[in-house]
DNA sequence: TTGTACGCGTTATCAC
DNA sequence: GTGATAACGCGTACAA
């Protein structure tokens, strides 16, 4: 293994310029930088992370905290999973994986990436010694990335209205959490500034209670309706039982789901959805985890990252 | 942060004596032994695994490496690394993900997993110099955990004939590979067993190259007849164009698939199959490369895990 | 059996 | 601007 050490032999300069040659270049003469870049370069050197992790008191560990329970977990945490550790590896760290929220504090780590987070672990998040920051709205002042929820719905709205669908029903998740409320505001709004009256439902999101719904109410829905899914699950759902009550989708009646990851493709028709860009927002959350632990904690703000309208075959 | 010294202050002892009890017990007399377990639990003490990783020349850190195409994963992934983890957590391991080949070498680890490695993969890992372990069959003497493939699906057959499906026809994987030998073998074995003649045919792993086959020889499928498929994605294709050609799931036509994770429980009726414990894998790897780590590369052998009949109704 | 001295690779501090 | 030194927390080698 090429130490600090032999590199600072090499270009016949002490431990310490090579070590400030790699954290703060500029107390160094051009002339001696060039010399140590040379012998680094030569040598194949690499810093030690666990050295540095040593003196700087840090693990390069930072835990991806899943407060969901797994078995409901959708397929697209993969998507944010290998974002985040695409993040992660840039800067050499590592990660370790929690689902049980009591054993969040087992361990040493630098940091932490909370998903699944309801309104009801908050009060737990005060209790975290180390910096984390969230996936998923919060109106507590938490650092968090997510998807614009309501401009996603708002796109889909207007979307389903440009296809001529007369009549826009949204079903929602039946949680009273940010993202959710997020999603209902797109469509409410954007079914206010065109003079229409908004009808929602809330269900369960799994695809079994999207199918009751749709099938208790079949006979109230009208023709050309299209139903604005706050999830591909439920969107899924939605479209078997429409398929089963012998309806027409998409000429006579259109779905259109939210996440866009995997779900979407196994419909049948395939979803129409509103993508989220799960793997950059993985990969973000990275980003901002790593700098906040190097800022020692400092905010570092909410980011909310635009989605996509993916037309597919489930709306005409 | 409560340190070995800490910990032997309290204890009036060295620290070397401290070290001793977590490593060597065996060298500590018994009273001095007890003295210093009081005083590691009077303090809540743990050992820095940093400081232990340094001295050790290790990193408490091992790669999850993927080397199939990150957007053909199946969700069962999710399973694996989840499971994978809780292995590595009781050990206070942390890993990194790596879906590029080439970058497996990047940066430190103690140790790999490798998934999704194909043959032509193996050369490579003669380069790696760190112990490794697979996630899949192989017969080049690396160290594995894989389900009973062949067992799997011979548990499929005779349960298709036990339901009295007449024909029995498989529909593999198109790849050259131990695990699709394996299952085949259990499908082939089980018909010659019982004087039947195979029938098999082969076709990407997708939903849709399902489709396509079912649509194109449908006429030949007698009644009867049930698919036994190398894998859910396979199954869900088989049981929708099924469906769409207008034949009789499960009365007339059986299908079971092979996974058992998520794809099973979306299809419409629920797919027959044969159930991975892939979380169970997954721990187990990380436990067989932690020992493998533990004991400087010395081989742990190969272990078939069994998988599950799960009934369900696309078989009748 | 127990304790002392040193080293792992790095960085901060404080001289020069 | 550069270098010597100490320190991070722990384990090994050796001495007692």
């Amino acid at each position: 293994m090429v130490t600090l050490s032999d590199v600072a032999k090499e270009a016949n300069v002490s431990k310490m310029t090579v070590s400030r040659v790699i954290n703060h270049p500029e107390q160094v003469t051009p002339e001696l930088r060039a010399l140590v870049e040379k012998a680094m370069a030569a040598l194949n050197y690499h810093p030690n992370s666990i050295a540095q992790a040593l003196v700087n008191n840090r693990t390069n560990v930072v835990k991806f905290v899943t407060l969901e329970d797994i078995d409901t977990t959708e397929p697209y945490y993969m998507n944010l999973l290998f974002g985040f550790a695409r993040g992660l590896n840039k800067k050499q760290y590592a990660m370790q994986l929690v689902t049980d929220a009591k054993k969040i504090k087992n361990g040493r780590a630098d940091g932490y990436l909370i998903t699944g987070a309801r309104s009801s672990d908050y009060d737990m998040f005060d209790q975290l010694d180390k910096p984390f920051v969230l996936f998923g709205e919060n109106h507590r002042g938490f650092d968090f990335i997510d998807t614009d929820n309501q401009k996603g719905v708002r796109m889909a709205t207007e979307y389903a209205m440009s296809r001529l669908y007369k009549h826009l029903i949204f079903i929602g998740i039946d949680v009273k959490e940010p993202f959710e409320y997020s999603r209902e505001a797109g469509y409410i709004n954007t079914l206010q500034q065109n003079q229409m009256i908004p009808q929602i439902y809330r269900i369960p999101n799994h695809s079994h209670a999207a199918q009751d719904l749709i099938h208790e109410h079949f006979k109230e829905f009208k023709m050309d309706t299209c139903f604005i899914c706050a999830s591909d699950r439920i969107a899924v759902g939605v479209e078997r039982q429409l398929e089963t009550e012998g309806a027409k989708v998409p000429d006579d009646y259109g779905v259109i789901g939210f996440d866009g990851v995997f779900l979407d493709q196994v419909a049948n028709p395939k979803l129409t959805t509103v993508r989220q860009a799960i793997f950059d927002i993985g990969e973000s959350l990275a980003e901002m985890l790593l700098q906040k632990i190097a800022q020692s904690g400092s905010p570092q703000g909410e980011i909310l990252v635009e989605p996509t309208l993916v037309r597919r075959g489930s709306t005409r």
